[in-house]
DNA sequence: TGTTGTACGGTTGTCTGATAACCTTATATG
DNA sequence: CATATAAGGTTATCAGACAACCGTACAACA
């Protein structure tokens, strides 16, 4: 028998709690854009730590944007626009509508993907093509492995643009969406339509290698529709 | 006279570069997904600096996602599923070619950003999009607060989306674009065709008005060929 | 045999204090 | 008035120590 204990709330990185504790004061406007942080020493006092922890934390906040620090003068909450970095917690794709809204928002990214694919590909993207659509043929039902497989196949298809930031965004994107999918995953539903989603990759792999912009678009844009409806989504596709 | 001195490779901020190298490592393969870090005394020693540095090298790993640490353990590699976070260096758009293709990642999103604003979008979004015109409208040249006007525009409209990620990643590209543009400001080029721009801009907002995604869609397509010709680009719009 | 207690070494987390590098401002200097 | 210098404050980095924690090995015990 597993006793069903309640997780206790762990003492998770100080430097975080106060990161974020600084971080909302910034976000709620309670620090205006522009103003000057309390100095370190101060900050250290005020939560009761010491000033490693404090560095810490303000080091964090840089990191995702919200201050910047200036040697011998000190740290200041930045406007938004300066932010350089963009993340997604995991936690908030539990949700049905925020799952549905990043599928949304991959489909024309994923359509125009194809597009440019279909003329910028070399042969050698062609080739790592075919390779992730082997082993998603190989595979007699939707495995781990099979998963993967799509998730390389989308992938090269992004690096086929030969852009890197359809690489970085679509990759990102691709690899939530897939994560999302596997902790809620009811496999069940996705065994059984294995034939069907191999056979809308090959028809997105001939699409491109016929260097064919509009019928890869039209390809990707089918293939999407299908994965959509079949995890139930309701999407409105142009 | 203003000298044009070769931007001095500052030593800004040992802890990134640290961070970027480790990181380097790991992005490369060279350490492999689940592999433990060397120990902060080793990695110190290694490159010559205090734990301190290293340590708040290793947040910002941690903090990009691209390790864990664990008490009394180490640091260890995670496999790139696990990251959650997406950045992008300024500097990096600084060359045409990836500025020209961050543009390109733009163009679908914004495109299907408009075609859904016309959809979903309410009469508060609307009467926000018309305060932002007018602030465009006014401005006899394309000053600072032109832009900040346009910016808003395009913002209002990822709003009007409903869909929090097309707000998220839209707003991040489109701002990210926009500073590029004003470090490499040629404002000349932009102050006579002021006009035209803002033609452009009515027509969008006349078209989500009416609620016909087909024809938001087209207005927005129109209006982001116009500025690429007008950057210089050269964008392959579908 | 198998389980539990305990000690040990290693690693990260936090603290403390000090020094260097840097900025701002005020003051002196010519 | 312009420039140089000094002073004080702040962040950046360093060094060393202790605390918290983990994994393992080994002893003790049933």
């Amino acid at each position: 028998m597993v006793m069903d204990f309640s997780q206790i709330r762990r003492n998770d990185h100080l430097p975080a709690r106060i990161a974020s504790q600084i971080g909302r004061e910034i976000s709620d406007g309670r620090i205006a854009a522009g103003e000057k942080l309390p100095t370190e020493h101060i900050l250290a006092k005020t939560f009761g730590v010491s000033r490693s922890v404090v560095r810490e934390a303000i080091a964090q906040l840089r990191n995702e944007g919200l201050v910047e620090t200036r040697q011998g003068v000190g740290a200041f909450a930045t406007d938004i626009e300066r932010r350089h970095s963009i993340r997604i917690e995991q936690g908030n794709l539990a949700d049905r509508r925020s799952f549905q809204s990043l599928f949304q928002l991959r489909l024309p990214l994923e359509i125009e993907a194809a597009g440019l694919a279909a003329v910028n590909h070399t042969a050698e993207d062609l080739s790592k093509l075919d390779e992730a659509l082997e082993q998603m043929t190989g595979e007699e039902k939707w495995t781990e492995k099979g998963i993967l497989a799509d998730l390389a196949f989308h992938r090269q298809i992004a690096a086929s643009t030969h852009n890197e930031y359809f690489l970085l965004f679509l990759g990102f994107i691709a690899e939530r969406i897939h994560l999302a999918i596997n902790t809620a995953r009811e496999t069940a539903v996705l065994t059984e339509i294995v034939e069907v989603t191999i056979a809308e990759h090959v028809a997105i792999r001939d699409a491109l290698a016929s260097r064919d912009p509009i019928r890869a678009r039209e390809a990707m844009r089918h293939h999407l529709d299908g994965a959509a409806s079949r995890l139930g989504l309701q999407l409105r596709i142009f």
